[in-house]
DNA sequence: GCTCATGGTATCTATTGGAAACCCAGTACC
DNA sequence: GGTACTGGGTTTCCAATAGATACCATGAGC
């Protein structure tokens, strides 16, 4: 992709891209996209991989991600159902991205973990 | 820095990568980020830059960052006060996974305002 | 006609976010 | 010497969101 136009600016309080980037900077949406990283998966798979989210939070989050184009859902009419999330290409430019905090997160929590601790009774810095 | 070992895995419950990551996700550090990213700033200059935060969300917000070890807070004592905050080494270090999430955002923003606008009244996709 | 599995909803409560008003110190002005 | 202004917040109150828990519909198999 070549130097393309971009006419979005977050800085901007209206603009559309900084309701998308609060979007993809949701709670749950990086874990999401880290599970379909590897392929379509079930409802119930994506819920077991990411402990801790309740069925109404992931329902909320793939029914917001399927109408932003970045996931497709596709139901199987048989019993018990079946229905298979997957990233769309959209979806999957977003990979990158995604990953690069994703990793950040995983290579500093120590870092941050130790700011915290020593964070307490920690005096103020003052100048002047 | 060669290949580090990570023993953080964000899709482990319990792990505290999974904080930071959920941290650095919220709603307003990228953009506080994005107005650091050029220097210290002022908390006034802050939230004009960043129109839409109230000054409370943004205290919350710098506070956070201020123990997380990502952002340093001066106070200069002098009248009326002066209060400078501006990103740390390690706050440095994350720009650029950062950046890579604001511009995708900027660069696929019209997509998925496409892709909102497609949904409605789209019937599912059912296979069987 | 009881049970199981799947992919969710419904209901209620706890936590978080936001709007608006207010506060403090010192200094400049009148 | 009273008043207003300034910067960096805090307080209070209310709305929106997240989470815990219970429940539901369908059809197959027993």
């Amino acid at each position: 992709m070549h130097t393309e136009e971009r006419p979005f600016d977050v800085m901007e309080p209206d603009c559309p891209s900084r309701v998308v980037l609060q979007r993809i900077g949701d709670k749950w949406t990086p874990l999401v996209f880290q599970v379909l990283k590897d392929g379509p998966r079930r409802f119930s798979a994506i819920r077991t991989s990411i402990q801790g989210v309740t069925p109404k939070v992931l329902t909320q989050t793939l029914r917001t991600l399927e109408r932003d184009g970045l996931v497709a859902r596709t139901v199987y009419a048989q019993v018990p159902p079946r229905v298979e999330y997957r990233l769309t290409p959209l979806g999957e430019t977003l990979l990158g991205p995604l990953d690069a905090v994703r990793i950040w997160s995983e290579e500093h929590a120590g870092k941050i973990l130790q700011a915290r601790q020593d964070y307490d009774g920690q005096p103020e810095g003052q100048v002047g």
